[in-house]
DNA sequence: GAGTGGTCTAGACCACGTT
DNA sequence: ACGTGGTCTAGACCACTCT
């Protein structure tokens, strides 16, 4: 007769996500103990501790020990972004992918670099600028710094295949990095490579990598205008 | 003399991390099934299922029932970003917070917005435009629509000493949302909003956020020259 | 069909922070 | 001190998907 279905953490996360949206749970208040609430749902209290813990980790709630778990002042705090390949990203908009490598040579590093990849004005670093296509017209424009020591292999290879975004997503492993995105306004340089005028805004996105402590590279990407990066939770 | 301490899934979780950075598992290549680590790591195997669905939430991992777990092709990408009040957001650097409502109307809103908060032409919204100062000087223009339907209390509101950003995250509740980051050129109204010149790049935010599928509201945050959204991995 | 990850349970002990 | 969340275990069954 009373044969219930197993109840599962997702059911439970519902729940509460639905309590909370309609402010049967209001933020800031402490919602029941786990035990508590593994007896209402007739579940274990570990079903009930896994869907909490997706909460707590999406920043809908806040759990301290002893204290209990409250809902969270701030609901939404944090959101995440993808970061595709640039040939994936261009591929996946239905366009077709090309780069060209405008230069490719070995140089020291400029003091904003040194500070971001944390090494000594005298050590050379392979510095590649590439112009990214989407259908031919300009998609992205990157100025990478390499660390050449991390990067093995790295001499002997021009990019024409493999841009040096792909090269280096294939050949180096990651374990981090920096990311800070900003607004500029294109100087007739950019301007030329974009195909746009001087003086628009652009979007650009500086990144660092890292692995096991040691910076691979150092990238900026100036996009085209009009570019859009997107993301929703 | 046998007594081992207790492994748990962190301990895991950072040998997994480190054989892939050493690349001793490398990108594509499938790693050993979860009943083997366990046994490896002399501990159960929901300790080892706990670790690899961490890094596998986290993008390093791919996993499918009955193929197996494999190291993701691209181990990095997702980043999370932090989504501050503004007034958090400019206190935490140490600035001091002000803000100023520069027009506050009910109107129709342009089909974009529409489109955006999908409603129709003939339902006017609250539309308020906001100043957010750091230290006396702009930091962030605000426009923003607000259905009033889902918001009761907000045609009460003058948002003098709370903002509609804090007033909205106090009162409403929120589940889900859209982002798009992108940049523009400062027109001469954004300039003069700003405090800068016009034809600047700025970077915007444009947000509309929701609860249980319905549109609350919709805002585009222009950001002063020289802003920087930061994340790390 | 069979093997893999996904999940649930019931119980236990522990770490930590509030009181 | 003590109550809460955090975690681990051993076992079980299930869902999915590859062959």
């Amino acid at each position: 007769m009373s044969r219930d279905a197993r109840i599962s953490w997702q059911t439970v996360q519902n729940e509460v996500r639905q309590r909370i949206s309609q402010r049967d749970w209001k933020p800031g208040e402490f919602i029941p103990h786990e035990a508590d609430l593994a007896q209402e749902f007739g579940c274990a209290r570990s079903t009930v501790n896994r869907a909490l813990r997706g909460l707590a980790e999406a920043g809908v709630l806040e759990r301290r020990r002893r204290a209990g778990t409250r809902v969270a002042l701030n609901p939404v705090r944090r959101a995440e972004f993808a970061i595709p390949l640039i040939r994936a990203e261009i591929e996946g908009k239905g366009q077709s992918y090309a780069h060209t490598v405008c230069l490719r040579e070995m140089r020291l590093p400029p003091p904003d670099i040194q500070a971001r990849m944390q090494v000594s004005a005298s050590v050379p670093h392979l510095f590649v600028q590439t112009l990214y296509l989407g259908n031919g017209a300009p998609y992205v424009f990157e100025s990478r710094w390499i660390n050449v020591t991390a990067t093995p292999g790295v001499e002997r290879e021009d990019f024409s295949t493999f841009s040096p975004n792909e090269w280096l997503v294939r050949e180096v492993a990651f374990d981090g990095g920096d990311f800070t995105f900003s607004a500029i306004t294109a100087t007739p340089a950019e301007a030329a490579m974009l195909s746009c005028r001087a003086g628009e805004g652009l979007f650009v996105l500086d990144r660092t990598t890292r692995n096991a402590g040691q910076v691979i590279t150092s990238v900026r990407l100036v996009f085209h205008p009009g570019y859009q990066m997107y993301t929703r939770i």
